[in-house]
DNA sequence: CCAATTCACTTTTATTTTGCAAGTGAATTA
DNA sequence: TAATTCACTTGCAAAATAAAAGTGAATTGG
């Protein structure tokens, strides 16, 4: 648990983290553009750290060279139970909550069917990213 | 999730609440003797905020008025599904994992039950420290 | 009782981290 | 080929942190 407050109990790791898991963001730009603004700085610096942390692996977009791109590895996959968990424990207590309740009712009717569901997204938008998919390897 | 990251995307407010849920530890002086070495001027803040988002409530010893400890709120027990979601991670990626294998049996096998189980371990501390138990409110 | 000690904080100061703004250089587009 | 995009770096002021030394109420020991 120690292990874990290390690698994400730091805001911006943590932010970062549920972009890539949750909000399908893969782009250095899409990561500065986060409602939380983050600055590049430390944008860069997180994301060198959770590259260190194999939470992230870093691409040179083949198409346009001057793009670069963060994938999730499985390590980092394997947070979305916990991440799910926090996301039902805010839309519980954030009076402010934009969240449908399609959401809750699905993570408590079938809580792995919600983990694969994210987990299919997850691939959906790798997918679109060449050399992210199996096939390409 | 955002509301999340604001309450315990901070390091010492998340290790604050693990100790709390999961070590059982109450008293101000239980927290500032964490492994991970937390200074007394950042942990007056931190309880304090803690306080303030209602996750913890400040207590007086009434047996002796000089120490004082502090209970985690409903909303704050809402963490454990998370809180262990993250303990099954850390078992899993941490090369230098202590957690006994039961655990992850357990959290797998029945995952309620496991919440449970903490749950009323959280009762059980609390019922050492007078005024917690329903019985005196 | 009363002096010494415990306990939960505060205050102060040095150090570290952060956020902002302005680069930099390779790659791409016009 | 000049202008622009993009992923970072650098420099600096401001904020947060850690360490150490108080502070004051409550408690204990003699």
């Amino acid at each position: 648990m120690r292990y874990a407050a290390g690698i994400f109990g730091d805001k911006w790791c943590f932010v970062l983290l549920r972009d890539v898991l949750l909000h399908g963001k893969r782009y250095y730009g899409d990561f500065l553009g986060s409602e939380e603004g983050i600055s590049t700085n430390i944008l860069a610096n997180r994301l060198a750290q959770l590259e260190k942390s194999e939470m992230l692996t870093r691409h040179v977009d083949p198409v346009k060279r001057s793009r670069v791109y963060y994938l999730p590895t499985r390590k980092a996959r394997d947070l979305l139970p916990a991440f799910l968990g926090l996301m039902m424990w805010s839309v519980q207590h954030d009076p402010a909550t934009e969240s449908p309740p399609s959401f809750a009712k699905a993570m408590t009717e079938d809580p792995a069917g919600a983990v694969a569901w994210y987990e299919a997204n997850i691939d959906k938008v790798n997918a679109t990213l060449v050399d992210a998919s199996p096939k390409s390897l």
